[in-house]
RNA sequence: CGCGGAGUGGAGCAGUUGGUAGCUCGCCAGGCUCAUAACCUGGAGGUCGCAUGUUCGAGUCCUGCCUCCGCAACCA
């Protein structure tokens, strides 16, 4: 670390406990944050990690409502869910709780009446739509009503989606509760606000000057906020569920979750300090200046992290403020976004249950994968290839290679290096450089660059094997076979190190096979690792290969996410305009006889029918050649429009007629038909 | 015209201050056989979203446009 800071602090944003922790989470802030943490404390310095859920909000309240439970038992649920999650996966959290705490209450609420105390937070009131059957003020996005410009009646208090019209609840024409339905009515209440607009001064100078070297995204968007002019932002809501406004006079108030959350950061390390006293007092990591403050989220978080949070911190006085904020892009699943509500994820705790053992796995990918300067795609075939042709081929098959040897030749003891040839020293030098170049990337935050490099120090390694040829070289030459095998050797070594942040799991079998009982990151490097003579424990493979049946079961699943979304999302189609009976005389709908039934060559939609209409054979050609196979539709009988005029297509098929199908929510067509048979040319009416 | 980010070989991604376009995987050919049909070497494949400029020179800088993502609107 360099020189004004002495210990860092590492949060990652709180994940909301509204559903479990999914790859795009991980990807985002945890498997990050992990590399980082694991990496400084492998270096020996002073860092804490801290995480905690988020369990405030209105989001928890709606599920609690709709599930019939109560609110805390929802938070619950996912706050154990989730911390468990992170356990099994080796998220290396010094602390992880919650902002439900007795704890987090008390910091929070100090934090708001020591603001408020100063004089630094503005009152204001103003008017808001208000539930009277309820008792509740809404938020625009839970308002809906008449659209002033297309009255579409279902336009939200923010937007029409319908007409596109970006809207204010109050243009709303009959403004109801979206929930509920009931009318909304406008009701005066006094919220506090943090007055943004007061910290525009410095954080310009703080951002756009002394942060110059903070990621481009980040950088680019805190720039347009200032640039915008930042104006005060409420920091109290008009709900039950959070923590109450700690003032006479504010029954019903809670303090806003953007504001309650970052704090959550602080609780944590109260507690954490409180379980730890060996980490001293907590305020030595919020408030020394020689305390690194580092905050690990998603691009959504950033306005939060680098504007709202740190005024707070400022305002409120003797803060340390971030050093950086490192927030990645986002991660899509089969070119498709993630969404919690609708259920599109990979999620942390079912991959745990049904890959077992593969943590290391999917942390390479992320890693590997990360969207780190946009968004990226995660799919499973990629998954695979990566573990497969990666993890097992590269790392995990130079280990063996290595490992094995050494048990044939030498029964598994370190053989003694010799004299080094000029090959031995190329290969040397190529990771000499190994430690520096990581520890840059590390610190500036290119995971999947530092992983990269670390993935190269295999490939060294299995280039050194493959031109050294040990096995040829065992016939005429056995005393520089031991020179080779001990520098393969102690390159296995330096992987276990330098994989350490990256994939502990399988950095710690690999330890104990090379039994390695102490180890640090200054040793990385170091030719000297293993002692000659030192007795290896038993070579065991280090990945596995992922089958073909595991992926497809995941590609399926999501498969089947996407269909039971679409099935969810069917609306039924608004009943069109009456009709005279004298038009609907016009229509001469018959039963017919399928006679034959085939594709139409070059054409991949069309199946043309010859069908038996009572009088004579007529062509039909339909468009369902998707759904259906021309076999499974020859004898049966099917509805046709017999009136239809004739329609050519474009390679002069005529069509006479038109065979009536049922679109069904997914876009697939069902051919009707009726309930038992009858005469050809049969009429309906 | 609300704001920010992104668009680069078949796929996924890098490309710091403008100087012959890289990496991993896949593909093709060859080599090797200690190793999980793994490993090593070589090769093919790109008008860097589109169009304009600036420059001796533009993936990189200017301007305009198109597309995708995010924020505003409590999903990383």
């Amino acid at each position: 670390m360099t020189g004004k800071f002495k210990r860092t602090t590492i949060t990652s944003a709180l994940p909301y406990a509204n559903g479990p922790v999914h790859i795009g989470h991980l990807a985002g802030v945890y498997v990050p944050a992990d590399i980082y943490a694991r990496y400084l404390r492998l270096r020996g310095e002073d860092v804490i990690f801290v995480g905690g859920s988020d369990e405030h909000g209105v989001p928890v309240t709606i599920r609690a409502r709709k599930e019939g439970i109560t609110t805390q038992q929802v938070v619950d649920r996912y706050h154990n869910l989730i911390k468990e999650s992170f356990e099994r996966f080796g998220i290396s959290f010094d602390v992880y709780s919650r902002t439900t705490s007795d704890t987090h209450h008390k910091v929070a609420s100090d934090f708001f009446r020591k603001l408020f105390d100063e004089g630094k937070l503005v009152e204001q009131t103003s008017e808001q739509f208000y539930d009277e059957q309820t008792g509740h003020f809404l938020t625009d996005r839970n308002i809906k009503g008449e659209c002033p410009r297309c009255h579409n009646t279902d336009a939200y208090g923010d937007q029409c989606e319908k007409c596109g019209a970006t809207l204010s609840p109050e243009e709303l024409i009959n403004p109801y509760n979206a929930e509920t339905g009931n009318p909304l009515v406008r009701r005066a209440t006094k919220h506090w606000y943090l007055p943004l607009d007061q910290a525009q001064p410095w954080l310009e100078e703080w951002i756009l000057n002394e942060h110059k070297e903070w990621r481009p995204n980040v950088y680019g968007q805190c720039k347009s906020w200032l640039d915008g002019g930042l104006k005060p932002r409420a920091v109290t809501r008009d709900l039950e569920w959070g923590i109450p406004v700690p003032l006479e006079g504010a029954e019903g108030k809670v303090l806003y979750v953007w504001f309650d959350a970052p704090i959550g950061y602080i609780s944590n390390t109260v507690e954490l300090c409180q379980q730890h006293p060996e980490l001293g007092n907590w305020e030595t990591w919020w408030k020394d200046p020689e305390t690194r403050l580092v905050h690990f989220i998603g691009k959504d978080n950033i306005v939060f992290h680098c504007i709202v949070f740190p005024t707070m911190l400022k305002m409120h006085g003797d803060y340390i403020l971030p050093d950086n904020v490192p927030a990645n892009e986002f991660l899509n699943l089969e070119g498709n976004k993630i969404s919690t509500s609708k259920n599109y994820a990979v999620w942390l705790n079912e991959y745990l249950d049904e890959l077992p053992d593969r943590q290391d796995e999917l942390r390479y990918v992320l890693t590997a994968n990360a969207p780190e300067t946009k968004d990226n795609d995660f799919t499973w075939a990629d998954f695979q290839a990566r573990c497969n042709n990666e993890l097992v081929a590269v790392y995990g098959n130079f280990v063996n290679r290595a490992l094995q040897l050494t048990q044939k030749y030498y029964d598994g003891q370190v053989p003694p290096c010799g004299s080094l040839n000029d090959f031995d020293r190329e290969t040397l030098n190529e990771f000499d450089g190994i430690k520096s170049r990581l520890e840059n990337l590390l610190d500036n935050f290119k995971f999947r660059d530092a992983q990269k490099e670390a993935m190269n120090l295999a490939r060294i390694g299995n280039k050194y094997i493959a031109d050294s040829e040990p096995w040829k070289v065992i016939k005429t030459d056995p005393e520089r076979v031991k020179t080779i095998i001990n520098i393969s050797l102690q390159l296995t070594a330096n992987l276990a190190i330098a994989f350490e942040p990256f994939l502990p799991f399988s950095s710690r079998r690999l330890r104990e096979m090379l039994q390695m009982d102490t180890f640090n990151w200054e040793q990385l490097g170091s030719t000297t690792l293993l002692p000659a003579g030192k007795q290896l424990g038993k070579p065991s493979l280090l990945f596995s290969k992922i089958e073909d049946d595991v992926i497809a079961a995941q590609t399926k699943k999501l498969e089947d996410t996407l269909k039971a979304n679409m099935e969810a999302e069917y609306k039924v189609e608004a009943v069109k305009e009456n009709i005279a009976f004298d038009d609907f005389l016009k229509l001469d709908i018959r039963v017919g006889t399928v006679l034959e039934c085939e594709r139409v060559p070059k054409m991949k939609k069309l199946l043309k029918f010859l069908i038996d209409d009572g009088m004579q054979k007529r062509t039909i050609v339909s468009g369902i050649a998707q759904w259906y196979e021309p076999e499974q539709l020859k004898g049966k009988q099917v509805l046709f429009v017999a009136n239809l005029a004739p329609r050519e297509f474009k390679n002069g098929l005529v069509s006479e007629g038109m065979i009536l199908s049922a679109t069904n929510w997914d876009g697939s067509a069902i051919v009707t038909t009726t309930l038992s048979n009858v005469k050809p040319g049969s009429q309906i009416s």
